[in-house]
DNA sequence: GCTTTCGCTGTTAGCGGTAACATAGCCTGT
DNA sequence: ACAGGCTATGTTACCGCTAACAGCGAAAGC
């Protein structure tokens, strides 16, 4: 099948075809299809039959402009492919459906710049509002924000200031309770396995935290270990094998993130480490991944689905906005040994 | 920070306004934002400087009218959880980024209802292409889509009728190939496993391609399991240790997806079973996960960013149209004995 | 010197809808 | 019987931008 085979080389149809089909005033279809105003039932009736008989999909783009109003809601992401954002948009999604607003999603690869220009794009496109991970953005970006007139919620994290509301956690508070607990089970001689981007704020926010707590405990990182790109699950297999080579006396392993800390708890057991008698683990986040291996990893839930949930109802008019902080839940597992 | 401070009751910018702090026409400020035309150096400075200063955004849903053009690419996938989809995007996105078309993400959750209404929404606004995953569709759908006029891409899959383009592999042949592979290999009692989603069309056809090699070689499947929702890797393991239990003679399993093949796996690991010896494992789509596991499994590439890249090409005008069938390679691993 | 060309800028008329108001019947109460 | 109020529909004037064309001064051609 080919494509324009212009057996009617129509232009693309408009109110004025529906109407002229049913013999009504343009604005009356309008009416009819938008169920806006009193239309009387066998006018309705005729009205939309014309509109399926043509195949008739309305023009969005003139509807905006006339009305003022735009259904969409920008999202705007770091990345689609590490498991927590698509939950954020379940939540979002969930609450938006009800409401007759849609999500509209961005994509920005943890690049500030490749974020100012997603969000110019989308907010030329006059959005009702606007949900977007991470509250550090290009003063551009913040300007752009900041004039917008829309709601606005910085998701993810609260450490910082918003530009209007927020809702997420504390990343530097889940790093010290983390390390707290971690503490707290006895471990002493622990490292850090992380991502080495330079724009993923919430993972330096959490890793900060941790070194906070530890200090405070007297102690600090006793090794570290970095990597960017590639399959996680590996990486967290390769750099653990790495990291013990080089510090075998460890005692922990704090992940920045669960996928890592996934691949370093494969490694272990096939190693047949003492897991978490010699050696504990933890990772971040709570993925639905970590209820499928063999041994439960020590994580912390980021609360994802509640806070794409939240940011769409302050989006939907049904929250007050502002900033909300939630609170993740420490999950032990079996990584951890109990104190 | 509070929303609209209204310290000055603005309206939001308009084209005019730019147009009198530079002291040039509109219409030449519309020239120098676009780039297009010629303008002077001096005016464009002027311009650009103004509307730097204001802030001023453009209104595409205006330009957009009036031009009637619309950079926006609507893309219609499934689901965003399963870390097939967000590949795809990947590829698309990389083949748009040069081309100023924006891609729009739009999520069914495999139901063919709810595709019908997000293309619905998403055709109102006029995008100048659509990708969409499946050449299965409501009948209302397929009349849009042939009605839009602009050039329509399904991804996936090939097996059947194509609206317009078509960029994909065929599951049908796919699991045919693996059950040759598993048969040469000499395995012989041969279970499958798989969701129970009735509109994941593709995993059927893989399934009917299987079981059509199966027969052609005088076997069929010995038994099956089926799972919808939950952890995939969990639910791997539990289908894995359910269809062990019940059928204890089985020598292969067979995957629909890589993620409860890797469930799969993980738990025969641990049960200490021979594979591939006394039992092969394969699974199928080749996502990268699988490279962090303790053994490798067999699987199959689906193509997936080459699918997205290519049907990026066809909507960008960088390459003709039509059915474009892709191969996808079969990677034995460490789970299918060596023939 | 006078037309021709060219580079730059302005004017006009929509794009396809919708808000707001106008209007024409018809019913209702008194 | 007639004001007043409904209901169902039509009319008008934009929304903010761009295509198409018009205009104008300066450089170029003869």
């Amino acid at each position: 099948m080919t494509r324009p085979i212009a057996s009617a080389p129509r232009r693309t149809l408009t109110l004025r075809d529906v109407s002229e089909a049913s013999g009504v005033s343009e604005m009356t279809v309008s009416r009819v299809l938008r169920n806006r105003g009193d239309v009387s039932d066998a006018t309705r009736e005729r009205v939309l039959e014309a509109a399926r008989a043509l195949g008739y999909v309305p023009n969005k783009i003139a509807g905006a402009l006339a009305s003022q109003r735009v259904n969409l809601v920008a999202v705007i992401i770091p990345s689609l492919s590490n498991m927590v954002f698509p939950e954020v948009m379940t939540g979002v999604s969930e609450v938006l459906d009800g409401t007759g607003l849609q999500p509209v999603v961005g994509v920005t690869n943890y690049s500030p710049k490749r974020e100012e220009e997603v969000l110019y794009e989308m907010l030329s496109w006059r959005p009702s509002g606007v949900i977007l991970a991470g509250l550090e953005h290009t003063s551009a970006a913040q300007a752009m924000l900041k004039n917008a007139d829309i709601p606005i919620v910085e998701i993810m994290d609260v450490d910082g200031m918003a530009v209007d509301s927020a809702v997420g956690i504390s990343h530097r508070r889940a790093g010290r309770q983390m390390a707290e607990a971690i503490i707290a089970a006895g471990y002493r001689r622990i490292g850090f396995l992380g991502t080495m981007m330079p724009h993923d704020h919430r993972a330096r926010k959490r890793l900060e935290g941790f070194e906070e707590a530890l200090h405070k405990a007297g102690l600090s990182l006793a090794d570290r270990e970095f990597y960017s790109g590639g399959s996680a699950l590996l990486k967290g297999r390769e750099m653990t094998a790495a990291i013990l080579k080089r510090s075998p006396d460890l005692d922990f392993l704090y992940y920045s993130n669960d996928m890592i800390g996934a691949g370093g708890l494969l490694y272990c057991l096939h190693e047949g480490i003492d897991v978490p008698g010699k050696l504990g683990l933890a990772g971040f986040n709570g993925v639905e991944l970590l209820d499928g291996l063999p041994r439960r990893l020590a994580t912390m839930d980021a609360c994802r689905l509640q806070i794409g949930r939240i940011a769409a109802e302050i989006i939907a008019g049904k929250r007050q906005g502002e900033v909300i902080e939630l609170s993740p839940k420490l999950e032990p597992g079996d990584t951890i040994r109990q104190p």
